[in-house]
DNA sequence: TCATTAATCGAAG
DNA sequence: CTTCGATTAATGA
């Protein structure tokens, strides 16, 4: 979701930046807020009964997080902590809800923006799913590929740290690392310099 | 050069 | 596959 600064400025929305490591906000808060990323990228995390981090989702500039909240009176069921200082605009509930009646196009265009996460979560849940390591990543890999639609082969670089990766599809990172050389043998992917090419 | 963080590796469970 | 321990590479103060 990325609405024009403007129409977020006019309906009270407010500039706020965080540090590098700094949580907007925690599991179990209310959701009080609609969140649009100006700059820096933000992760959507929780963590297992043995402290295992899992995350659910890495968000970068321009786009939204904690709004599929927004519509539903629940608690938010994941932490949002920044990876690198960012920034963004804040808008309160009421004052979003009042800003998607007064521009319909918003309105449906988050419709479409709720359609792509729920779709992330099927691809990632299907390939979770999977025993094997390489399925699991290469399900992480196909959905990056095509949401930053990359049209060339074995070019699109996956701006990840293996442990993100490996946080994303449930696995350790020695898993993830044994796992990308393994389809680096079988031409799946290419790496240099340890980027990873898709 | 020292410190920090990510990536690697090998061995064992 | 995960865990542990140790090493190596890259980056910045």
């Amino acid at each position: 979701m990325n609405i024009d600064k403007d129409v977020l400025y006019s309906f009270g929305g407010e500039d706020k930046s965080y540090k590098k490591g700094e949580t907007i906000y925690s599991e179990d808060d209310h959701a009080l807020y609609y969140f649009q990323i100006v700059e820096g990228k933000v992760k959507l995390n929780s963590y297992d009964e043995d402290g295992k981090e899992f995350i659910h989702n890495i968000l970068g500039k321009n786009q939204s997080f904690g709004d599929s909240l927004l519509f539903i009176d629940k608690y938010y069921p994941m932490n949002a902590m920044c990876l690198s200082p960012t920034e963004v605009i804040r808008l309160p509930k009421n004052n979003f809800l009042e800003m998607l009646e007064k521009h319909p196009k918003y309105s449906v265009e988050m419709n479409a923006c709720l359609s792509q996460r729920l779709y992330f979560k099927s691809i990632m849940m299907q390939s979770i799913s999977s025993q094997n390591p390489m399925t699991r990543l290469k399900g992480l890999l196909d959905y990056l590929r095509s949401y930053y639609d990359s049209d060339c082969e074995q070019c699109f670089h996956i701006e990840l740290t293996r442990q993100q990766m490996a946080n994303l599809v449930g696995l350790r990172v020695e898993t993830v690392i044994r796992a990308l050389k393994k389809m680096e043998k079988e031409n799946k992917i290419k790496i240099e310099d340890r980027k990873i090419l898709y």
